[in-house]
DNA sequence: AAAATAAACAATAACGGGTACGATAAGCGC
DNA sequence: GCGCTTATCGTACCCGTTATTGTTTATTTT
């Protein structure tokens, strides 16, 4: 059996409380009598018991995580940023990743109330492929507000509900990006983007896009990448070939992706349709993965400042749960412009 | 407040034990008594409390992953694998990230175990590169065995301790690589791999390409990549490189990368070199990270059977928590070998 | 020196749910 | 009608910790 306190308070002839109070640095304790108390429990490899401090304090010192585990390096690092601010305050992370496409957050949450999360870091879903103009369900959140367990948004948010978030700056990203392909000469730029994947995100992303091609009087050129058919191919690698022999994509001389990995599959295409990257076709795509510096050309991206969205998550929660109730924050982070040779030079 | 049983009992007009063992479907409650209540209880919106639930019974419900957070994607992969496994027991993931290089394991056990975790997942630090022949700390993991809480090594183990583990047959994949190569015409095989990410999985690798190489009688050409000095060098490339002029890599004709991204330097190099990839030099790597794929060309590799691994370390857990008590399980995964350009065809 | 005050610790009751045991009542055989 | 079993539910205590309130004993005030 593990010790307990009253191992501990039997052991150095003390009651129960006072070995609470001395362990919680309580002033009230005499300073000897304390550090005889913490030393009786280091020697009795006294542990304290979270289980039994929560039922007591209605804490659990732990914070449940609702993401999706799709493009997994991205939330690794999401997480890892969160885990170690949250380290720092005797926080964890209660994992429940659930695959977007399921949309399960609902019972994922009521599972983690039942353990008594203090607080919940969610990435909502993606909207539903099959309507994409419904509104996604926010009774859940709200159920949240109502009970007073606070929550923040990571890296993308549930329009209508006025909750703390935090975000890449996906507008700004996309609209600096857009203007690089510009100042660079280019005139026809394609938007390649997965509509099945659509969120708040990337929503802006297309926006960003589109304003900047607005503004300049260019004509827009989003191009869909439908889900693959089959396991073996890679997204956005249809969709470019697609565009490559489209007559919308006649002239299109960059092409910005709307993730890295499509911009990867986007590569792959134009590789295959020999065409050269960047001198006859530019390409940026948007992540920070490593992995993107290892393309041939390395391919420049808008670089999502992942482990700040997971630090700055973690600390307005916890600001949150000290009783913080202030309006909701909404934290949109820099994104950095990551030049490498895909996007090639001035033509 | 949240509902409680007390308030579900009170509704009812039953006792709070009646209403635990209705909820806990004991056979003693009528069927229709049971019924009533929990209807009642959904009605109240009641929730169990699981802090209050594991301080009577010992369990928490929750299991502790102490894994490093490089190499992201493949533990998310893990992750995901293990958590699927375990929610359908209504177990959680209590995540402990921290940068292998740190090497925090105790303290990271110590503060899971402070949670009350039912069981660990551990992924072992890599080898101390200062000194590389120390053993590895073993008091904390004996530490656990005393005090009976299951734990189970995922990935890599802790040579010396004859504990659970679960991990990618290694050897056996390296072995088939390097057969593949060998049987494709290479005879000037070299090996490039890090040795300051040295750890069990990475031993046997280097162990299994020796070993098919020695059957041979060909000439083993290890080659380490060293810790990159700046942030922005990749790994794998300065060694390819210096390998290209070494003298020991005259005549080289295929390569054998450690990791997939170590490959991907390599590809860089070669690139950079104006080797032809697989004409010149055959390239394969380890890992099945997606993006590998997405490399020009197509990146050869041994595929890590990252989500089962998870789903095997879980299922091993849970029945360690179910109070199996066998010997030690070893289990080893099979790789796959997935054949793309970069290895080339037969010459 | 009596009284007020402070210091240091003890005692007790929660927190929410699990469970061994006991109580009650109904059903049954004799 | 008696004792005995079985079904069904209540009683009471436990898990380990903490907040609150008491109770000493030492210290200061007047």
């Amino acid at each position: 059996m593990a010790t307990t306190m009253k191992d501990v308070a039997r052991q150095a002839g003390v009651d129960v409380s006072t070995v609470s109070l001395a362990i919680n640095n309580d002033p009230r304790i005499r300073r000897e009598t304390r550090e005889r108390i913490l030393s009786i429990a280091s020697d009795l490899g006294y542990r304290k018991n979270h289980l039994a401090r929560g039922l007591r304090s209605g804490k659990s010192f732990t914070i449940g995580a609702v993401v999706g585990y799709t493009s997994s390096a991205f939330w690794s690092e999401v997480l890892a940023g969160a885990q170690s601010v949250l380290a720092e305050h005797d926080y964890h992370l209660l994992l429940d990743y659930a695959p977007s496409e399921l949309r399960q957050e609902e019972t994922q949450i009521e599972a983690l109330k039942q353990k008594r999360v203090d607080g919940f870091l969610i990435a909502p879903s993606d909207d539903d492929p099959e309507s994409p103009d419904a509104k996604p369900a926010t009774e859940h959140y709200r159920a949240l507000e109502a009970e007073k367990i606070p929550f923040v948004f990571v890296d993308r948010f549930v329009p209508g509900l006025d909750a703390d978030y935090v975000a890449a700056d996906n507008f700004s990203a996309a609209r600096t990006a857009t203007r690089h392909l510009l100042r660079l000469g280019h005139k026809r730029v394609a938007y390649i983007y997965a509509p099945h994947r659509m969120n708040t995100a990337q929503r802006e992303r297309l926006q960003g896009y589109q304003s900047v091609m607005k503004e300049a009087r260019l004509e827009t050129i989003p191009w869909e990448a439908l889900r693959p058919r089959n396991e073996r191919s890679l997204e956005g690698l249809e969709a470019a070939r697609e565009l490559l022999l489209d007559k919308a994509g006649k002239g299109v001389t960059a092409i910005l992706a709307a993730t890295d990995s499509t911009a990867m599959g986007v590569l792959r295409a134009l590789h295959d349709a020999e065409k050269k990257v960047p001198e006859e076709m530019a390409l940026m795509g948007f992540g920070g993965a490593s992995t993107a510096e290892y393309m041939h050309p390395p391919l420049s991206t808008v670089t999502l400042p992942m482990r700040a969205l997971g630090e700055h998550a973690a600390r307005i929660l916890l600001d949150r749960i000290e009783g913080a109730d202030g309006p909701a924050r909404h934290v949109l982070l820099p994104t950095q412009l990551t030049i490498r040779a895909s996007c090639g030079a001035a033509r």
